[in-house]
DNA sequence: AATCTTTATCGTAATATTGCAATATTAAAT
DNA sequence: ATTTAATATTGCAATATTACGATAAAGATT
């Protein structure tokens, strides 16, 4: 036991969930807002804008780029980052299809009066 | 070591990255597919519809509900789950910005011709 | 070529998550 | 009051994640 049973679900639900499992850590978040922040893609200095140590920075770079939700481009020795904007489309569908239909049955749902 | 350092960063990061978190499993997507699928609010049968032991589907049942992404209403014997819009509503708005602040970068970011 | 800079990988300790059997709880039904 | 049904909690084993020091790798600079 212990390692998720990702056999018993569906390719899309194993997707959406390793999208929103890279995104669910706070320095991945301040990555994502600091790759958003800047006016182009971001060359080298993502691990000085984090309070985390060079390797941990590296391990979750390489987390949001294994998700997909990153692209990283070698120049020089130096390593320019992106946002994936595929990656988030995918995700962004998923929430405004959850708003249309929350929307509708906003009314009727779950504390009625009763 | 090995806990999230979460006082590095900022509230908002925290936040989305918990709720991030709470999606980052796909028998938590499955049960938000679920909860969307059904016309209304699901009262009882949401264990059915998972592979996973009923223990298992209350404890996930739990991290959403901690999240914040969804609530409960206790119906007699059994719990009617729906989904919150409003914490999704901050999850949207981000990837809204997301894409809006891609898209006007996209062409210059990350793969020169060089 | 030696050095510096930047990023990746290895190894490892601390902590968290996943899954489920067993059991508890709570309210309905008999 | 017992029994039944639905959900929660406990306890535990297996696995995954987080973080970082030490070290490696690869390109730039001198």
């Amino acid at each position: 036991m212990g390692a998720t049973k990702t056999e018993h679900f569906t390719h899309r639900q194993n997707h959406l969930a390793v999208l929103a499992k890279a995104l669910g850590h706070p320095a991945r978040i301040a990555i994502m807002d600091y790759l958003l922040k800047a006016d182009a893609c971001i060359c080298g200095d993502i691990v000085n804008e984090l309070p985390l140590a060079q390797p941990t920075v590296s391990q979750h770079l390489k987390e949001l780029k294994n998700a997909g939700l990153i692209k990283g481009n070698t120049e020089g020795n130096s390593i320019c980052y992106c946002i994936n904007e595929k990656a988030f489309q995918q995700l962004q569908s998923w929430f405004t299809n959850i708003s249309a239909k929350t929307a509708v049955k906003r009314s009727q749902c779950c504390y009625p009066l009763k």
